[in-house]
DNA sequence: TACTTTTGATTAAACGTTTAAGCAAATATA
DNA sequence: TATATTTGCTTAAACGTTTAATCAAAAGTA
């Protein structure tokens, strides 16, 4: 059954007595070759069930037609949804993808970018780890002459092409939503300066607090590495407070979630006592009790414009085009823990 | 800054006066080439930043040290996490791989698999998609000979390698567990019986409860295709019966979550009036309140062992070794909602 | 010493495409 | 009719490796 050696253009070539050159060409409607041997071409590719041989193409070519990707992890609605919709981009184009996890850890995405650069890919996009300060290997990338795609979690210092949401804004809507609801002090459970969306969001929530005319309160801001456990332990300080808080933003959903358990499990009413809004809408968001109001960060679009962005730059290799840097409005999405 | 040609062999060659043929061997430490030479030759290729040409020796050799990956959604903790082990395996075996998601759907998986074919893969290692009934696709996997295998989601009629858990022995756990805590009515809301992995759920929920001495009542066995909705419309069924049950098995978390909607809803404790268990251990089990009790499902070792098995086929091409069907022990995770 | 074996390389072909260059026949142009 | 152009193909080289087949020199054996 299994027809061991694969049909290759000689083949073709041989059955119509050309040469497997016309061939090629047939297959590729070069307009040097007529029309009656295309359609033979085509006949007998089809009859003997041809496969173009990619590895051969490729090796010719000098390009793979593969884009490697780099994400912090499949395992989240936001990076398996971004894939999704790249895939789709880049599929319709003829490219496939590759995708590898660093599983947040420096040392796997080094070795991920070695996996895929030793996998002669056309190119890379990538969302870096949290962990991830030195762009050493970023560079390697960067001097392979391969276009270089960042999205999300990006970095200024690199001057690559980057697609993300607007932090800054993001952070505006929510308190101005909250704000609407009637709520006069609210926290923010953050992530650390350092990362720049969350720098970002930390920016945004104090901008817009006085920009309303409502105090800053330093006890309110808080930095965490935002993991469900940081989200309840700091909960449980904010309860503490003699003065609480009306309103929680947390920069994460995770740890939104972490603080609507100790809310629950202190009998707080949410929305009525303390409001609580979320980041990423991750899917669990709509499943608990109360749902949590959160930021959409358009994974769909930041998949098709990553990749639309990549097929631009290998479309024009050598014209040093300006730097691609595209920032999203996200959306609230606003749900029963904020409503 | 950009070298634009990359070092080949050649390269090397001339600076060390040797040919290229005995750069290739000193690569991969021929006995045949001195150690001196061999030596040198390593030495020359860091100082050059030699990096070897993948689709130029994928050609010659005839192998791609590609494996493909196909899974109905990488966006579900069990996938990725047998996606992570299943790389490492085979990365430690100089094999990269493909993920591909088939989001459910025939078509796509389809394409995927022609993509994968396409991309010369070595082998393929997939899990079904829900829709999938027509498996000559997958017979067109094996006309190619390169290795199969199947995990999770299987199909005995395919004849090929497969790893997956015990479901019928995982119902005989959870039922087992369940009259240990003084459960006597236990209902099943499960999958289609058309799908073996729910019809094995079915067939071991039947005979624990009859193993067991307690009574099959029909009302308490439900099949539906179990998403958040149905367990939620098919808990508020159950809720109406006049005898109701005091523990309800879902063969699903994302179900199991809707029915715990419905009985925080209505006010009904659980575990105290109703106790609740899932299957598959998805994170959220663990995140929502009262935490649900849920089956794991191994994923690392049947990650490690999909890729065990890939590279067991490798090795030994010819040799129509018999099939490798793997069967492993599911745990139950016990937690709140049935404590 | 004469022969065999081992060592350490070389040569050349091959993997399946793509493509620049070339060429004969057909067609157009003057 | 003689020349220029177009059409439709062929030839041959190239992409960077790997590997079977050789071969010369060195070492071992009788």
């Amino acid at each position: 059954m299994a027809n061991n050696k694969r049909t290759t253009i000689k083949d073709i070539a041989k059955a119509l007595d050309i040469s497997a050159a016309a061939v090629s060409k047939a297959m590729h409607n070069d307009p040097r070759i007529s029309t009656k041997t295309k359609d033979a071409v085509k006949r007998v590719a089809k009859a003997l069930n041809y496969q173009p041989n990619h590895l051969a193409s490729a090796l010719r070519k000098g390009k793979s037609n593969l884009v490697g990707v780099i994400v912090p992890r499949t395992n989240s609605n936001f990076f398996s949804s971004v894939i999704e919709h790249m895939e789709a981009v880049l599929n319709k184009a003829g490219y496939n993808i590759i995708i590898t996890q660093s599983n947040e850890s420096f040392v796997k995405e080094c070795k991920n970018i070695d996996t895929l650069l030793f996998t002669q890919v056309d190119g890379i996009i990538a969302s870096m780890a949290n962990e991830t300060v030195d762009l050493s290997y970023y560079e390697k990338i960067k001097s392979k002459g391969i276009p270089l795609i960042l999205f999300d979690r990006g970095e200024n210092d690199l001057d690559v092409d980057y697609i993300g949401i607007n932090d800054y804004d993001s952070s505006h809507m929510i308190v101005e939503h909250l704000i609407t609801k009637g709520c006069k002090r609210i926290a923010h459970i953050g992530g650390y300066r350092r990362t720049r969306i969350f720098n970002n969001r930390i920016r945004g929530y104090v901008d817009a607090i006085k920009k309303n005319n409502l105090p800053i309160d330093e006890s309110l801001v808080i930095e965490s590495a935002l993991t469900l456990e940081d989200g309840r332990r700091e909960m449980k300080n904010l309860l503490k407070l003699i003065d609480r808080p009306d309103a929680v933003y947390v920069a994460s959903d995770y740890a939104a979630l972490g603080a609507l358990q100790v809310l629950n499990e202190e009998k707080i009413s949410v929305p009525d006592d303390i409001r609580l809004i979320g980041f990423g809408n991750e899917p669990f968001t709509s499943l608990v009790s109360p749902t949590i109001s959160s930021i959409d960060q358009h994974s769909k679009a930041i998949g098709r414009l990553a990749a639309e962005t990549f097929l631009k730059r290998v479309a024009q290799p050598e014209l040093k085009q300006s730097l691609n840097k595209i920032i999203l409005d996200a959306e609230l999405v606003v749900r029963d823990s904020s409503n």
